[in-house]
DNA sequence: GAGTTTGAAACT
DNA sequence: CAGTTTCAAACTC
């Protein structure tokens, strides 16, 4: 996953900026794309969104959380000249206007689909003309709820982003604010790239599948993230879907999606795309007489190998006028993406939400899914109603909940480039206010040409919950797997002290550390405020989670100092993020401390040493003194054969504890079933209410014997006491015949 | 748990 | 680049 912001821009060293990138990218608004009409209506597309019976049709709900995107016109014909501008208002409401895509846009649209909505009492009415314009290889998301937030979105232009990709599964999600426009950048084939490829031998492109979220109404911003993959067998479809989620909880959303299905012809290869809308889950096909799925040709070099993926270019940015500075385009590319793999999306449909996420045991431990959700529309189920279809736009209301997402992914080890690049110069002085992306770069490298998986767009400083993350499939579906994210995910997470807070709530009566692997330790940073390599979980990528830290600063809440916090780390080390304990100069060990150590008094065999706490030994480029963290070192031997003994002891403790507690539950659990009463009692207790008064009877019935027949009272304390020994004996023999019966039972 | 030690990071 | 300070983890009691 790679992040991509206008404001990193700013704040990345200037060798990480293509100039290129600068010059071309406003040129990829008057390439020339053919629209090609796709008539596959197949959308091999898999998603665990819940259908929804009446996609096609108008959807609507009570509060005015939710987001209702609705195509006016039920034909989305083929269109060479489509824009689709989808505006929402503040209100989460989307709309399409096509009108605005050749007013705002730079594009010109001849042909638009126009869709419009409506709000019933409490909804509001939502207008969704939409344009996708092939000519200019541009699908234009533009959120103007009202027509001051058209003109506020058309004179204040965030800086567009361009995302190339290429063989990457691309899931892109935001929820931006209103007035900013996403534009789509479909590359067209004969149009040269705004971004440098990568990639391209000319052979047959492997399907991508790209997906971006649009959450909440209140802002759209660009926001594109990738990953890379390889390609290990041809595909002939690509999925690009769209998710436009609303900013309302996840209750009450509805995500509206496209789902843009390219078709390569093995023959001809040539590259079809459809835009398929997908309403509250629900795929509306080409049989729908709602929104019927528009044919846009790809621009996409006819390669044949899998290995690499053609240029495809995704550039969001908002709908400015060409007049205005050109605002920085930030370019992705994607390695080539291949074999089967399923990437799972988390829309970012939740309330306020910012969401924090850490995937254990992944190099990147968070994936950060913003939104700036207002307010919500309690009382909207998910199942919300949904009226008849028509053909002008519907209102919908979609199940918003834990919406997700799968789509074939296939797995990237290597690293996908992203090259940000902005349109100008001046474009990153421009800083956008709109722009909020956010950037959360688990390993920022120095040099965005070679970022991580796990990029994610960041939001300019000042700006709101609004975000965009860019999920790698392996990792949203860890994600999804992992009881923190639930955890966070469903109550607001929130960021900072609170977010460490809730972090903490036991899970299910089980506290979070015993529910939630914890890829690390949890700093303790005082004054740091965790933005500083003090904190090994700033230095290490990770957003703080569950951490003991105060005025922490390394979350979501503060993303703006913290991206300025890496930016510095970065000046000052290229290096700073990345792994200290990495290979060696040949001929030396694989692992070494790529510094080195400087340890004086430790003599390199405390965890004050960090080779030592690597379990690595000093190279020649450790400035240690007195080391002893040699291979022949006496000290280091002892010290490995006590810690491997005390190893040996913990793991037999913990061996043994864990036998004997399994085994107390399973005695437990096969006696006290069938043996307990009514009340509860444990097993083997049979001096029951009934056994002593039965007891009891026993005996005064000897009494009252004794008395008739008139013994002596030491005859009859004699018969009474003998009287007790076998009422004993019987409790005693009923007792462990009872264990063995029920023994017997349970095996 | 409080205090000390240590060395990396940050600063000058 | 070197010296100093700051910082948080490791360690000790």
């Amino acid at each position: 996953m790679d992040v991509v912001s206008p404001e990193l821009n700013s704040l990345l060293p200037d060798e990480i900026m293509d100039t290129e990138a600068i010059e071309e990218a406003p040129q990829s608004e008057s390439a020339a794309v053919q629209a090609e009409p796709c008539y596959d209506s197949t959308v091999p597309m898999e998603t665990d969104v819940p259908p929804n019976p009446s996609a096609s049709e108008d959807v609507t709900s009570t509060g005015n959380s939710q987001t209702l995107l609705t195509p006016a016109d039920s034909t989305l014909s083929p269109s060479r000249h489509s824009s689709i501008l989808i505006s929402s208002g503040p209100s989460r409401l989307v709309t399409l206007k096509p009108g605005l895509a050749t007013s705002t846009a730079p594009t010109k649209t001849t042909d638009s689909v126009t869709g419009t909505s409506m709000s019933t009492g409490g909804l509001q009415k939502l207008t969704a003309p939409f344009t996708i314009s092939s000519a200019n290889h541009q699908i234009i998301l533009n959120k103007v709820a009202s027509s001051q937030a058209a003109e506020a979105a058309k004179s204040v232009a965030p800086p567009p982003q361009v995302i190339k990709q290429e063989g990457q599964k691309l899931l892109v999600t935001t929820i931006g604010k209103s007035g900013q426009p996403i534009v789509l950048q479909l590359p067209h084939a004969g149009s040269k790239p705004t971004v440098v490829q990568t990639s391209g031998d000319g052979k047959a492109q492997t399907p991508q599948f790209k997906v971006v979220t649009i959450g909440g109404a209140s802002e759209l911003k660009p926001v594109v993230g990738s990953g890379g993959n390889q390609v290990t067998a041809v595909q002939t479809q690509q999925l690009k879907t769209i998710q436009i989620p609303k900013k309302t909880p996840v209750s009450s959303t509805a995500p509206i999606k496209f789902i843009i299905t390219k078709t390569v012809n093995s023959k001809n290869l040539s590259p079809q795309t459809s835009v398929t809308p997908v309403i509250a889950g629900r795929v509306v096909t080409q049989t729908s007489p709602v929104m019927p799925p528009r044919t846009i040709t790809l621009s996409e070099p006819h390669n044949t190998n899998l290995q690499n993926i053609s240029s495809k270019k995704i550039a969001i940015s908002p709908l400015k006028t060409p007049s205005k500075s050109v605002k920085p385009v930030q370019s992705v590319a994607v390695g080539g993406v291949g074999g089967s793999q399923f990437k799972t999306i988390i829309p970012l449909a939740t309330q306020q939400n910012v969401q924090q996420i850490q995937v254990p045991g992944s190099r990147f431990h968070y994936v950060r899914l913003v939104t700036a959700t207002t307010s919500s529309s309690p009382g909207q189920p998910s199942t919300s109603s949904v009226q008849t279809g028509e053909q002008t736009g519907k209102p919908m209301v979609g199940g918003t909940g834990a919406v997700r997402m799968s789509v074939p992914v296939v797995q990237a080890p290597t690293m996908k480039q992203v090259v940000p690049k902005p349109l100008t110069s001046a474009a990153q002085v421009v800083a956008a206010p709109q722009t909020q992306q956010r950037l959360i770069m688990p390993a920022i490298q120095p040099n965005l040409t070679n970022l991580p998986l796990g990029t994610v767009l960041a939001p300019a400083p000042g700006g709101g919950n609004m975000g965009y993350a860019v999920l790698p499939a392996q990792y949203v579906t860890q994600l999804q797997q992992s009881p923190f994210v639930t955890l966070a995910s469903s109550s607001g997470f929130q960021a900072s002290s609170g977010m460490q807070t809730q972090a903490k709530l036991p899970l299910n009566g089980v506290s979070a550390a015993e529910t939630t692997t914890r890829p690390r330790k949890p700093c303790n940073c005082t004054k740091s405020q965790c933005l500083k390599l003090y904190c090994d979980c700033f230095a290490n990528g990770e957003f703080c989670n569950m951490c003991n830290c105060n005025n922490c600063f390394n979350n979501l809440e503060h993303e703006t100092e913290r991206l300025k916090a890496i930016k510095t780390c970065l000046d000052r080390n290229p290096e700073a993020f990345k792994p200290k304990i990495g290979k060696g100069k040949e001929g030396e060990s694989d692992r070494r401390h790529s510094k080195g150590c400087n340890c004086k008094r430790s003599g390199c065999l405390k965890n004050y040493c960090e080779c030592y706490e690597a379990k690595i030994m000093c190279s020649s480029i450790c400035k240690c003194i007195g080391c002893k963290n040699f291979e022949e070192s006496p000290e280091r031997k002892t010290l490995m054969h006590l810690a491997d003994a005390a190893e040996v002891r913990v793991q037999q403790q913990t061996a043994a504890k864990t036998k004997l507690s399994s085994q107390i539950s399973d005695l437990l659990m096969r006696t006290t079933p069938v043996i307990s009463t009514g009340s509860g009692r444990l097993p083997y207790t049979f001096l029951t209410k009934e056994v002593v008064e039965a007891t009891c009877e026993c005996l005064l019935e000897k009494a009252r014997k004794a008395e008739q027949t008139h013994q002596l009272t030491s005859e009859a304390e004699r018969v009474i006491l003998e009287e007790f020994g076998h009422c004993l004996m019987n409790i005693i023999t009923s007792a462990g015949k009872a264990k063995a019966d029920s023994a017997s039972i349970n095996c």
